[in-house]
RNA sequence: GGGCUUGUAGAUCAGGGGUAGAUCGUCAUGUUCGCAACGUGAAGGCCGCGGGUUCAAAUCCCGCCGAGUCCA
């Protein structure tokens, strides 16, 4: 980065000189002339532990509302936060960033900024260093970037650098900094397509605030260069994005030994009490060690095993003590604070709506909520998770949406802590079994089975390693355990790349939007337009009436008319703002040629029951949100002609009742007959009146949304929508699936559709109850008793047939002969299967000295042959006699020496069977005579 | 979105082409004033559903449904 991007006014003016520090070379910016070190760590340890920078203790509200007000006095707007689970991206599931907020359509540019300048405090989630978090004493999971943000454009700047590093230094100073103490250090930054000079406030060791002057964007005729990308300068806007650490600050502002003392005193010292560690934070051997932990961890990168050991030999060593006996101590310590800050993520998380599951954010919530789950089983902390959370909302009363959601919240709790329970049971089963496996053979149990353990059932190595050890078998656990795992996956990946039509998009570039006709005339079912462009099958014009797939309604199907001749349009996409007509049939060129006149005529009906699906979609996300609650999120969507589906989000199954419910106040919505109203908003209007729930369905691209309200649901939405509630007519839900853990399916079918599923249904009743020759209402008990009945008579059946057989074997006795010395009895039973013939050959050859060769005609030739064990040891082996008796019955079979099975197709051929099992009896037993 | 595992008696699981098994639980019965414990015996299975391959499928193959889990 150039040099002269750090050349400010401000630091001219404020007597500030630029340096090189002396031990990463890196060049900062301060007031100290003495200084050699930039003030980051590990160039500078922390010296704020014991030692506050700022003149008062804050509380974390404190903290907030000193900073927001701070700005809001220097003319910033403030702005209510946003959710941390980032509804309006499609690139992220958590909201990392205050900036992030504002990606992708206000830092490009295509939306105006809320307000600007604007100041906020955005609780961001990073889980990227969670191994380090409860170790290092101050990564946490959850933290509020406090932040100031300018979106500059060419015609209008608000502020740029001078101003930034001037408010941050007066806040700082204001805070009661000493001016000496702060440097600012520079430091590149790049992130998410753009790059900008950056520079990092830093006091006492610790980094404050990160002030990034956003005015790169990826591009590859960039001419500057940043780790390896190429970046050219934005002309149009660029942006102010400034970063300060809230808990950061209070902890600078106590000086407590960790992050954690200074944020959540009270449950961090709640939890540990739970834990049975003596948390004295006013014994000063115990805070020390805490104190030396931090400021050692600050300067050395702890997500490394060997680096943590490193950390515990000098913090050991500084302090005088044993590593073993500092990690004894460490250990619980380090977990509670994990606990507290899991806890507070969890609590932000759900209380945002996240829906624990096993794909996307709802993953995320159950990584950490297990996590925490593992580190109080170690500690032996038993109280449910929902009361740590509980202690969190108490103490975040500027939150009060998440008092209001607890109840969901401790239920999902439970939920989750039910199933982890579950999973760990048929875990430690599993590897019981598995252990005893590898006790019989004296061996350890191997890395592959400790790997599948958590690759395949979730199972964490420690617990294997654990219940192995109970059982007396020992598991050797590698430091690079998840790496393997990671490794294991990474060799399987493959990617398919699509291919697209590059040529013609690059035409359409060049082309204006197509005019989108169907919002205002929604019931227009014919039009004309001009011809634009063609490219072999599709045809674009400057304006069109049939609706482009989107939003998960498939596009309109239609006729074009050109002169005479009449093209089928079979699809509708949209690109950008520019709609393609694709055509059917056409042989070899399509009769349409640039500025032709057209007219279209839309498949009315296909058009109606797209829409009365849509409309309904929105009336049963309304009816499922009201049944079930506020946590349903729409997590996809899809409608048909004769159907339609929604998932959504929900952390149970739903149950029939609850199904019957969403159904009935679904078609209550539909008779209230109220008005389905579309307009077109101002996006962060419609963001400041709706929240983010608009974006059930995706987020739109553009300044203007379209605003669609159904019943009590708002959403952005594109389709094309019926009139009112009232001409969805009735609403049927077909059936729910569970597609994902957290995501439940509704199937249901609106107007003629539901109409018609529903008569479906009635039919296939009156028919099941017709071949019982009883009335629909009687199926149940009918069917109940039939299938007893059936289960009762199948049993009875198996006992006759037994019977029979035993009754049989009497007289088959008669007709045995003597062959080599031993009674064979070969002989056809009429109408046996192979069932029946087993038992009679099993009965016969309890006998000493019996072989017997059975043929039933049953469905096909059916060969048994038997041995009693005495002949077996003869030489007969009832496996090649039924190999050879079915062959010459043009079939196979096999089995055991003592018995076996087999059969043909070839009935005819039934003596032929026989003797050739005879022969090879013979053989047998002449060969061991 | 991708990967892996899995579905057998009320529960937990074995069997992995050749007559469906074990343990616990249930019931009956014996010993007991009664209970527990124990002995003896019995009941309890569309082997998830539907196709296919085969003389033969719980078992192999395909599809569907359900459950679990790791990753992006």
């Amino acid at each position: 980065m150039l040099e002269e991007e750090y050349q400010l006014q401000f630091f001219s003016d404020n007597g500030f000189t630029r340096k090189q520090c002396t031990s990463c070379g890196k060049f900062y910016w301060t007031r100290d002339i003495e200084r050699q070190t930039c003030g980051d760590a590990p160039c500078d340890p922390y010296t704020f532990i014991g030692a506050p920078v700022f003149k008062k203790q804050l509380e974390l509200s404190e903290m907030r509302e000193y900073y927001l007000d701070f700005f809001e006095t220097r003319d910033h707007e403030r702005m209510d936060r946003y959710p941390v689970v980032a509804r309006w991206r499609d690139d992220i599931y958590l909201t990392i960033a205050s900036i992030a907020d504002f990606q992708p359509f206000v830092t490009s540019g295509q939306v105006p900024p809320p307000a600007n300048p604007l100041t906020i405090s955005q609780p961001c989630i990073r889980l990227s260093d969670l191994d380090a978090v409860g170790r290092s004493g101050r990564h946490l999971t959850t933290f509020e970037m406090m932040a100031h943000h300018t979106f500059n454009t060419k015609t209008k700047e608000i502020y740029w650098k001078d101003d930034t590093v001037r408010l941050c230094d007066e806040l700082l100073t204001s805070l009661g900094t000493d001016p000496l103490a702060v440097t600012y250090k520079e430091e590149p930054w790049a992130g998410g397509g753009n790059a900008g000079p950056c520079l990092e406030a830093l006091v006492g060791g610790l980094e404050v605030a990160t002030l990034v002057f956003m005015n790169l964007q990826k591009s590859r005729e960039g001419t500057i260069e940043l780790n390896g990308d190429m970046y050219s300068k934005m002309e149009d806007n660029y942006i102010v994005d400034t970063g300060y650490g809230l808990e950061r600050f209070v902890w600078a502002s106590k000086g407590s030994p960790t992050i954690y003392d200074a944020i959540f005193p009270t449950i961090v010292s709640e939890i540990m009490d739970l834990a049975g560690i003596e948390h004295q934070l006013e014994d000063t051997e115990y805070s020390n060690i805490l104190a030396q932990n931090a400021r050692l961890a600050g300067m050395i990168d702890i997500s490394e095993k060997a680096n943590l050991f490193e950390l515990r030999k000098q913090v050991a060593s500084n302090i005088g003590i044993s590593v073993e006996k500092l990690t004894s101590i460490m250990e619980p310590v380090e977990s509670v604070y994990s606990i507290t800050d899991h806890t507070r993520c969890l609590t932000f998380m759900l209380g945002d709506g996240i829906v624990p599951s096993n794909v996307k954010a709802g993953y995320l919530a159950r990584l950490v909520l297990r996590r925490t789950l593992r580190m109080m089983r170690d500690l032996d902390i038993k109280i449910p998770l929902s009361e740590l959370v509980s202690m969190h909302i108490k103490n975040l009363p500027e939150y009060p949406e998440f008092e209001e959601r607890f109840d969901t919240i401790a239920d999902i709790l439970h939920h989750e802590e039910d199933k982890f329970a579950e999973t760990l049971d048929r875990g430690k089963r599993m590897i019981q079994k598995s252990a005893q496996h590898y006790k019989k053979k004296n061996e350890d149990i191997p890395l592959e089975t400790l790997i599948d353990m958590y690759d395949t059932h979730g199972i964490p190595p420690e617990i294997t390693r654990e219940v192995a050890s109970e059982e007396g078998v020992s598991v050797s656990l590698p430091d690079n355990f998840y790496s393997l795992v990671a490794s294991k996956h990474s060799s399987a990946e493959e990617k398919v790349v699509e291919e697209k039509d590059i040529e013609f998009v690059d035409r359409l570039v060049n082309l204006p939007s197509t005019k989108k006709l169907f919002y205002d005339d929604p019931h227009r079912m014919e039009f004309e337009a001009v011809v634009l462009d063609t490219f072999e099958n599709k045809i674009v014009l400057d304006s069109t009436l049939m609706y482009p797939e989107g939003g998960g309604q498939p596009a309109d199907h239609g006729t074009m008319t050109i002169n005479d001749h009449q093209i089928d349009i079979v699809d509708v996409q949209q690109i950008n703002d520019i709609v393609i007509h694709i055509a059917g049939n056409i042989e070899n060129e399509l009769h349409v040629r640039k500025g032709d006149f057209v007219t279209v005529h839309i498949d009315e009906k296909r058009r109606m029951y797209h829409a009365s699906h849509h409309t309904a979609t929105h009336v049963v996300i309304d009816a499922a949100r009201k049944v079930l609650g506020d946590h349903i999120w729409q997590m996809g969507a899809q409608k048909s002609e004769d159907r339609a589906r929604l998932d959504v989000s929900h952390y149970k199954r739903i149950t029939q009742n609850e199904l019957n419910e969403i159904e009935l106040v679904a078609n209550q919505i539909v008779m209230k007959n109220t008005k389905v109203v579309a307009e077109w908003m101002d996006r962060i209007e419609a963001e400041k009146l709706y929240g983010f729930k608009l974006y059930q369905g995706g987020v739109p691209p553009g300044k203007k949304i379209r605003v669609l309200k159904v019943g009590d649901d708002v959403e952005a939405c594109a389709g094309t929508h019926l009139k009112s509630t009232g001409n969805v007519g009735p609403i049927k839900i077909l059936k729910t699936e569970r597609i994902q853990d957290g995501i439940e399916r509704l199937e249901y079918a609106a107007g003629e559709a539901a109409v018609r599923s529903m008569q479906e249904l009635s039919s296939l009743l009156t028919q099941s109850a017709d071949a019982l020759r009883v009335r629909p209402e009687q199926l149940p008990p009918t069917i109940e008793r039939f299938f007893s009945e059936w289960k009762e008579l199948k049993k009875e059946n198996d006992k006759l047939r037994s019977d029979l057989a035993s009754s049989r074997v009497q007289q088959l006795m008669q007709d045995c002969e003597n062959v080599e010395g031993v009674h064979v009895i070969a002989t056809l039973i009429e109408g046996a299967d192979t069932g029946e013939l087993m038992k009679i050959a099993g009965e016969l050859t309890e006998n000493d000295d019996m072989v017997v060769i059975l043929v039933g005609d049953s469905g096909g030739m059916k060969i048994v042959a038997a041995a009693s064990s005495d002949v077996v040891k003869k030489g007969a082996n009832c496996g090649s006699i039924v190999k050879a008796a079915s062959k010459a019955a043009g079939g196979g079979g096999g089995g055991k020496p003592t018995i076996a099975q087999g059969g043909g197709n070839d009935l005819s051929k039934l003596k032929d069977a026989i003797n050739a099992g005879m022969d090879t009896l013979k053989q047998q037993l002449k060969a061991s005579s």
